[in-house]
DNA sequence: CTGTTAGCGCTTTCAT
DNA sequence: ATGAAAGCGCTAACAG
């Protein structure tokens, strides 16, 4: 069993609330008082039972944070710079996964409000935000990370993704390169969405038509990258340039590529987005928008921390970072 | 302010014992009952506080893990298989990290124990267990997952490290290989040392005499394979065969060769732990174990549960996994 | 400076 | 089948 204050206000003769005052820092209590009870808290191995400090206090320092998969490097450097961050101001963080779809995002959610954390931080997986709204919309703040949702205002931290990509696909056509093909994310999401409108962008400001048999969407994961891969290999007339949306879906078409280029002497070039310890060692990525990942969650971790302390400030807070480049080689 | 069983018992006329019987599923209730006190709760958007259940059942249904690295998917693969079997008996994880270091260690497991997990999983730093024994000693299960500590002996999930390693360089060995290189990880951990174990046996095995030039340890960490790489590859009669004791110094390992080596003609072989996405990108890598990951986490998951439904037996229980194979090409 | 008291939201005997 | 009451461990007025 373990030991709580009364214990150690019976073992010292002082009340509980005075053992309370002074584990907690209270200054006005007898110097000598404090000796003894602290001396008795250590020795008894006293440690403080959050639970019922937080249902007393109405506070948990608990924030919880969901993503889409938590073997994602990615999600997981996010999550790294919001542990660090909140930290520092003694909350702890739950993470959690939904797996990408909204019904365990959801249920996600629902534990995390039944475990009454003070804010939360999410990086969404579709564009749906009502179950979000519905739990925490006016009771703890909440921040979005990487995602917006549509249906759903509240604060977030982004990437510029739509400049990052225009000027990876601008770099490309003023090197003479017209035949950009374009391998998108899950269509749904908002980094997605930015980074194909950065494309199209590009082509448009540099008066080149749009090839539609030169875009195809994925879900931001190997798999789709390798397929897609393939199938514009596959082209009676492939495209030598690419674009391509994350880096997963890269490690994807390298893969394929690896797998069925390798003799071939074409002069293919891939660009796109992040980079991660093993992208020096993939043979046809150049250049990549690398996004601040762990300050990402540090300064979402920064805005839920001021919004749990009660700030109201110009909500809601959209925060975008300026991607870093990259150069392979 | 959040809905609570008071507020639902005022709305329905019935008592507050009434209403957290019949949300807790208590049979004996009359229909009736059970229906306007549902409606309510569901009308007036009820949450049960699972910090005030907690408090009350002295249970919270929370269990810790810790591990050295939060953005590492070695680690978080096992995570995922912890998260993903305790989450069907209605657990959610605490992720925290030690940084790699003792006192983070310590820091960490501090708070989880004052938030009062039911149950611990840890992925130790190091070889020291003390802490966690005078944490949770007697009070909470502790498993322990692909490392062990020296002065706490508890449940257990690891690989046959030695039998794996032994298996990979003997295979080397057998093709008339004898200069092979050990490329280790952090010596204080159980995993990096039996891998050596493995290494040397097969050496010893075979009447191979070891050569201590040829043994180096990192800290499974990517820059160390890099250094120590480059340090063999400097040697004025440098080895042409490598074991590698994880995937991280693998990716430090091959950067280093792709960078330095990439126009010599030089048979390299690389042998070693893991495998990961990208580990078919890697140029020199033939063969590897690959642990089970996600079943580590899922065995160490299960066994935690038994313990905290009190399950005595065996104590304490080591649990190996045997690794699955990879021939990279 | 310290003790007394009340109560956070919930579960659970013990009555009825 | 239901209610009253106690209490989990802690904090915070309020007294004194």
């Amino acid at each position: 069993m373990p030991v709580t204050l009364k214990d150690i206000a019976k073992k010292t003769g002082v009340s509980v609330s005075t053992v309370s005052r002074v584990l907690s820092g209270d200054k006005a209590i007898s110097v000598q008082t404090q000796q003894t009870v602290r001396k008795a808290a250590k020795k008894m191995g006293y440690r403080v039972n959050t639970v019922a400090r937080s249902l007393k206090m109405n506070r948990t320092y608990t924030v919880g944070f969901v993503c889409p998969e938590i073997t994602n490097e990615f999600f997981m450097k996010i999550a790294k710079g919001v542990e660090q961050e909140l930290k520092q101001s003694g909350y702890s963080v739950i993470i959690c996964t939904s797996n990408e779809n909204v019904e365990d995002e959801a249920r996600s959610l629902r534990i995390l409000r039944e475990k009454c954390v003070d804010g939360m931080i999410i990086i969404p997986c579709s564009n749906e935000g009502m179950h979000i709204k519905e739990l925490f919309g006016d009771s703890c703040p909440v921040v979005l990370a990487d995602r917006l949702v549509d249906d759903f205002k509240t604060d977030a931290v982004l990437v510029n993704n739509e400049a990052a990509s225009f000027d990876l696909v601008d770099g490309l056509i003023k090197k003479g390169k017209k035949r950009i093909a374009f391998l998108g994310g899950n269509e749904l999401i908002t980094s997605a969405k930015e980074r194909f409108s950065g494309y199209l962008k590009a082509l448009k400001e540099n008066n080149i038509a749009v090839e539609p048999e030169l875009i195809r969407f994925g879900d931001f994961y190997l798999q789709s990258g390798y397929d897609i891969m393939k199938d514009f290999c596959e082209m009676k007339n492939p495209p030598k340039e690419f674009f391509i949306s994350n880096y997963f879906m890269q490690v994807g078409a390298e893969r394929y590529l690896q797998e069925y280029q390798k003799n071939k002497e074409d002069e293919l070039t891939i660009v796109g987005f992040d980079n991660m310890d093993a992208s020096p060692l993939f043979r046809f990525t150049e250049r990549t928008a690398v996004q601040p990942m762990v300050a990402i969650g540090t300064e979402a971790a920064r805005l839920l921390h001021r919004r749990i302390e009660g700030d109201k400030e110009a909500f809601p807070l959209i925060s975008r970072f300026d991607v870093d480049w990259n150069v392979n080689d």
